[in-house]
DNA sequence: CCGTATCCGTGCCGATACTG
DNA sequence: CAGTATCGGCACGGATACGG
């Protein structure tokens, strides 16, 4: 394997690379399944997650063209994020993490 | 969604805690692939990773249940690493992570 | 060969307060 | 409502050296 350059040319490093951070996979799961959500109700689900996390990497998700911002200007503002069509090709992962994570809350013993 | 508990009941929150170091992906990866695996060639495969993280992320998967350590003690010694029943399980999530980052690091201008 | 020990930088992330 | 600004802690991970 060559990590030389940027993202090594080891396709599973540039995937978890791109998406770093504690709640993107989290927070496009939640977009996924939304198909359209507003900041506000997104921050409310992630609670309690901060502000300054979620906007930011909100943005990296933007700036990466995996999510999409459409802000409405009306008064309140109104804002709703949705995957872009290449953040869409991401469902499959989404699904699955979410069915192994599922899979295996219940067969650990706490909670 | 509920936070308060450990894992918060959020089953892709769930997966990525217990998943969480910016290797154990392609460590996991690595060993799918390799079906078993001696340290030293997990070590040279993944360079530059230190001594350090590889082996604390091992022992963290190790203890999670993922990863299936065996030692012969015989000189020098030898320890091969490799999936667990449990951690085959994550086999087709590693798939379409290294799919999906395989035809991102194309469509990428850089590099 | 296969690690652990030690030391240390930095980058992520949270709390809180403030703005258009 | 939808964020940004500022500040700070601390956990993660890297370098290096040493041990079984």
């Amino acid at each position: 394997m060559d990590f030389n350059s940027k993202y090594g040319k080891c396709p599973i490093y540039y995937t978890i690379s791109k998406i770093q951070g504690k709640w993107k996979w989290v927070i496009l799961y939640k977009l996924y399944k939304s198909k359209m959500i507003r900041y506000n109700r997104l921050w409310n689900d992630l609670k309690p997650i901060a502000h300054r996390t979620l906007s930011k990497q909100l943005k990296e998700l933007e700036a990466d063209g995996l999510v999409h911002r459409e802000q409405y200007n009306e008064v309140p503002p109104r804002v709703e994020y949705s995957l872009t069509e290449d953040g869409k090709t991401l469902a499959p992962i989404l699904e699955l993490m979410s069915d192994w994570g599922a899979k295996h809350i219940d067969s650990d013993t706490e909670n």
